[in-house]
DNA sequence: CGGCATCCTCTTTGATACTG
DNA sequence: CAGTATCAAAGAGGATGCCG
């Protein structure tokens, strides 16, 4: 990337992550830890395997992401985060955050990992009964199912299964984050093809309050 | 810009404000907020003026900022951020964080405005001895003066001067951040063509603690 | 299969000059 | 002051080929 030139912090973050695809490659392998290059690729729908190669060049070279030779039983290099390259998770994970309003949109014909979700649905999702004993609620959305354990106040997200999960949902993306994100309601989800398995009062459980007004996006911020 | 295409908060924030020089623009705009089109090129070194119209409308269309014709005394339209737009100040504050790093490296030939180094210089500097009366210094390194506001714990920082400050110093960007933040010792920035006027106590008040050792840039992370 | 390299086209950018 | 217009260079995207 060309450099901005200027002696300000932002502009320097940028020469170095700033380019297309570069977050998204922290991105992955913030998710998922040592990468080989085609989970690299799958990850990241889309991009030219030409610009892959160059952006893991230039990573490398700044020293986001080291390449190492697997461990003899593999027989392949991976693809690794340093120190400092970890040290983006809180740039990933703002860009996250403002991003998530987005994902409300119907957005259709987008790709889709799983593993996208888990933020996003962190940031969301709460325990409203605590008191209740544990649940878990599998996600079929995409490649690999994903995993709500919900108890104790909280919520854990991460990509796997249980053999008997107390709910199970599957269908598109956009309409298994509206229902969990209760921006949609169980049955018009249904209507557009989701399906859901287990009581809905498990469904209520995690989902959020619903907000009251939406925010006018074009609104002008006041001064001071 | 074109879109990424994928179902994730990331990739949908970066399809908004992804593109080359529109967290820039979202930078002097935080900074500084309601700004004439000269008043960013300005802040902008380096952008061509096609650019920032292209950018400055997109970024209208997207709800971040909004165009207003100014009120009667001035005959200009003035750009300001959205309450959308002003959402973004954490993910460009994370970024300063990460990217403050590089300030450390020479950069020579850079250009500059003063207003760049009120984060950084927030995120390093403290007031080591509370008890004193305040005091102020003040950073002459490029277009503005920079008045640093010392006293009771905190460090004040902000475009501006005052009549009788403390200490003042004179010189190069590099220079004036190296040695307020310690790495620099005054004498050496002095004999790199720094000018300082004043009890190099002041100084010390404000340095943050001498780092121990320099991280590794190369160092794997350790798993888990 | 994993990990690229090459070729070609299309889009974006950067630099500069010009205008109401 | 607030942009347009123009044009060359760089970068992105897609297809395909190569090699262990």
């Amino acid at each position: 990337m060309r450099s901005y030139g200027q002696y300000c912090a932002v502009a320097k973050a940028l020469d170095v992550v700033g380019d297309r695809w570069t977050l998204l490659i922290v991105r992955e392998l913030l998710a998922r830890g040592a990468c080989r290059y085609t989970d690299l690729r799958d990850g990241l729908p889309g991009i030219a395997t030409n610009l892959l190669v160059d952006r893991l060049r230039e990573l490398e070279q700044a020293g986001i992401l080291s390449r190492e030779a697997a461990p003899p039983p593999i027989a392949t290099t991976l693809f690794q985060l340093t120190v400092r390259g970890q040290e983006l998770r809180l740039v990933v994970e703002e860009l996250a955050r403002w991003g998530t309003s987005y994902l409300d949109d119907p957005g259709a014909g987008d790709a889709f990992r799983g593993r996208w979700l888990v933020l996003p649905l962190q940031l969301r999702l709460r325990d409203r009964q605590p008191d209740l004993p544990p649940v878990t609620i599998e996600v079929r959305a995409g490649d690999d199912p994903l995993l709500l354990e919900v108890g104790g106040g909280a919520v854990g997200i991460r990509q796997g299964s249980v053999p008997d999960p107390d709910a199970m949902l599957t269908g598109a993306p956009q309409l298994v984050f509206g229902v969990l994100t209760g921006r949609l309601r169980l049955a018009d989800a249904r209507a557009a093809g989701l399906q859901y398995v287990g009581d809905p009062e498990v469904l209520r459980r995690v989902q959020p309050e619903p907000l009251r007004a939406e925010a006018d996006g074009h609104q002008v911020a006041t001064p001071k």
